[in-house]
RNA sequence: UCCAGAGUAGCUCAAUGGUAGAGCACGCGGCUGUUAACCGUGUGGUUGCAGGUUCGAGUCCUGCCUCUGGAGCCA
């Protein structure tokens, strides 16, 4: 039976009758032998194969170059050489698929910019193994965290009517042909339809009956939007909490982020320690710090204040009821707090219908985390819980209180405060791994003109 | 979408307006318990696309395409 490179690595003791099946990265020809480098997902490190020369399948031994895909026989047994622990003389070789000379993974170092055009095969390569190891592991954690926390886990739909206002332009979908607005009502479901931009209203409608719930799949915006930190379709988890307001929705967001840096330290550090060498030398040192420092909290109306009297040339200017813009968030983050920070309580101007109004009839109960590196990794809020604020906040907004009948009803009939936030599952990966571009944590990138593979 | 930069061998990059090159990969030969092995040697080009200027364009000009960085929108 077939043993994981990662279990082999792991052993204490020499193994007789090993089977290994994997990809070469990389052969070198002694006289009389030659190593091979197998490498076959399960972990960032290889295997050392030595082949003596007259073993069963070694007269084949000139096809098993980089990319080939192998099955090997044989004893594990220490290395007699520095720079590996094992290594695996072979009984047996045997060569399932051949690589020839086009293959486009070269034994060196390429730039993502090419590995994104071969997308199917990167990877095989030692950086997005290492980070999409790091993704299944955190995908875990995710439902580690809100599972034993009682969270209840909601499919929310992915094909929706309803616009989740302000969370971008959304994809269409139908199957009529031609221009699908002439006739909304002979499409599919009778009316437009779209890919969902968050799964939040609904999300709301099983916290207000399930308590604690929360949502992690697939959200799509269809904005033109070419940077590292933007992708059409991403991944999207999105807790929502009844009988929760703002401070415990801030303490959530920060107890979540600080249980998946622990969680990355704890469960990868091998391809940890990769990024660290290759991609961004701080990122042991800043989930250490995540992990042990906690976040700061600043009303909105004190963050600009801070950043009117940071006396930086600001490129955009400052001002209340302004956006705070990337190089705002930046300097609040990376270098007025040097922490991840919070800032909460936003102008209502420039925040969603949902979000509650403060009594101070100005501002709303929203709050942004910010974590150096990337900017706004979590946005969320409590919402707005009066029926009566709420159908004056659709009016404010201008929105047709009839297209959300469904979402006031929750007001109507057994309302609760509640609280809830979004968080991008790449952008999280962006941080805890230093990869600096989304389209390089997300298996197949989908941005604007590009939908290969 | 806006601003800036880039596009030359399979990959990473050179090349005053004047004969398109190197390293790696790949082929061949050699050497060696090797470690992105090493040494020698060979193959490899519609210089992103379309026009223009010029005796002559990879190089200068115009348009387009693609990619990258930044911005906006946001997660």
């Amino acid at each position: 039976m077939r043993t994981l490179i990662k279990h082999i690595r792991a052993l204490s003791a020499p193994a007789d009758a090993v089977i290994v099946q994997g990809w070469v990265r990389t052969r070198r020809d002694a006289k009389g032998f030659s190593f091979l480098e197998l490498n076959d997902g399960s972990c960032l490190a290889n295997l050392q194969v030595v082949v003596d020369a007259g073993i069963p399948g070694s007269a084949h031994l000139a096809s098993f170059t980089t990319g080939a895909s192998v099955v090997v026989n044989g004893n594990l047994v220490p290395s007699p050489a520095p720079g590996q622990k094992w290594e695996l003389r072979a009984t047996k070789i045997e060569l399932l698929g051949t690589a020839d000379a086009s293959y486009p993974l070269q034994k060196k170092g390429h730039t993502l910019e090419f590995l994104r055009t071969i997308a199917h095969l990167r990877p095989r390569s030692n950086l997005f193994g290492a980070v999409f190891r790091t993704r299944s592991k955190l995908a875990f954690a995710v439902h580690e965290f809100f599972q034993s926390r009682e969270f209840i886990y909601v499919h929310t739909p992915i094909i929706t009517a309803s616009d989740c206002e302000g969370a971008g332009e959304m994809f269409r979908v139908t199957t009529l042909k031609g221009k699908p607005d002439e006739k909304p009502e002979a499409d599919f479901f009778g009316k437009p339809t779209y890919l969902t931009v968050s799964g939040q209203l609904e999300g709301e409608t099983f916290a207000c009956a399930l308590s604690n719930i929360y949502t992690f799949g697939p959200t799509f915006r269809a904005e033109n939007s070419n940077t590292a930190r933007h992708a059409a379709e991403f991944w999207m988890i999105e807790p929502e909490m009844a009988f929760c307001d703002l401070p415990g929705d801030m303490d959530l967001a920060e107890e979540f982020i600080k249980a998946m840096a622990r969680y990355a330290l704890e469960h990868c550090a091998e391809d940890l320690a990769f990024f660290a060498k290759f991609v961004d030398k701080g990122v042991p040192e800043r989930l250490q710090f995540v992990v042990e420092r906690p976040f700061v909290r600043v009303p909105y109306t004190e963050a600009v204040g801070i950043l009117k009297q940071s006396g930086k040339p600001f490129e955009f200017p400052v001002d209340y009821g302004q956006n705070l813009q990337s190089e705002h968030e930046r300097f609040l983050t990376e270098e007025h707090f040097k922490s991840p920070t919070t800032v909460f309580n936003y102008p209502r101007e420039i925040k969603p219908f949902y979000m509650r109004l403060n009594d101070d009839g100005k501002t709303v109960t929203a709050m942004d985390v910010l974590v150096p590196g990337i900017g706004e990794v979590i946005g969320g809020a409590q919402r707005e819980e009066r029926l009566a604020q709420l159908q004056e906040n659709l009016e404010a907004h201008q929105l047709k209180p009839e297209d959300y009948w469904w979402y006031t009803d929750l007001r109507r009939y057994g309302t609760v405060p509640h609280a809830g936030f979004g968080l991008g599952f790449e952008r999280l990966l962006m941080f805890l791994t230093g990869v600096a571009n989304i389209r390089d944590v997300i298996p197949f990138a989908r941005t604007p003109g590009n939908a290969e593979f």
